[in-house]
DNA sequence: TCGAGATAGTTCGGTAACATACTGTTATTG
DNA sequence: CAATAACAGTATGTTACCGAACTATCTCGA
């Protein structure tokens, strides 16, 4: 086949794996009635100890926007993995907080997760895999830089 | 910052950057009506020809699902950038065209892609960018390999 | 202190992606 | 040649993501 051009090669490339693998991740999560996306909520929120987060500050830590992070704790608490609840001193806010259910399912979750990860990294090494990490996380700071992040909104750049 | 363990950050890394990008591209082509997916699609109708492809071709050379194509095809025939004709030869099949406004539109925003390619690039080598790729496409391999292609199916070679 | 602006969440509307199930056609094969 | 399998597209329903507009609350400054 080899590309002629190729001009916007990277970024395609990026898209197509991003969406092959949500498909895959999915289709093995499915049993267990939880999606990536979902799942990884859940990771974020095991780092926030005793008192969850805000949906706010969940939804800065995975760089989404608050109405997609709303929808995301609707289905976990449907499924009883999180719950919502009201802040003693904001009354705006709601903390979420992970259900015994949901640790215990994110527990089973890593398992699989290794598993699905190693197939995935098949014949890639570790320095690749570093090399991969680092180039990808300045695209990010890039595309971050570019206003990329949704309105759950930013330090709004004083002055 | 400095990740601990990180067990899985590359496969976040890459959802986040894919994500982010497709919001920045967003961004900068809404004016121009289209959207990165229907941008990409025109893109590979143009390397068409005369006969343009079926439903069916274009959703396998996007690596998506038939139905996934038939709604863009639905957003891009309502803005009159595409034309569904029915094939001669095969009665199930359309046949999907570009307009004359698609390949006007396809030129003008081959321009505008170029300058957000650069920005989202921005201090990332030519090599780096090389490694990038090779390391996507083998995982975008593996990714097949393990089903990930939706339902436009493949050679499904039996036994 | 009170009113303007910022902030947390939700509601609403839209695109993109998936699976499953269905309608016609075409192709195969018994 | 007729039954059946394979295929092209569509319909339907779900998740995930976005922006814009709205409500309730909080905070600050005149």
């Amino acid at each position: 086949m080899a590309n002629k051009k190729a001009p916007f090669r990277a970024g395609f490339l990026i898209h197509d794996a991003s969406r092959l693998r949500r498909t895959v991740v999915d289709q093995r999560l499915r049993s267990h009635g939880i999606t990536r996306s979902q799942w990884w909520v859940l990771t974020n929120l095991s780092r926030g100890g005793q008192e969850g987060f805000s949906q706010i500050e969940l939804a800065r830590l995975l760089d989404v926007g608050k109405v997609t992070l709303g929808g995301l704790v609707d289905r976990l608490e449907e499924n009883e993995l999180v719950e919502r609840v009201p802040d003693a001193q904001d009354r705006r806010a709601k903390r979420v907080l992970m259900s015994r259910k949901g640790k215990a399912l994110l527990a089973k979750l890593e398992v699989i997760a290794v598993g699905i990860n190693q197939e995935i990294m098949k014949g890639i090494s570790a320095e690749e895999e570093s090399q991969l990490i680092s180039i990808l996380s300045k695209m990010k700071h890039n595309l971050k830089e570019m206003d990329a992040v949704p309105s759950s909104n930013s330090p709004r750049s004083k002055s």
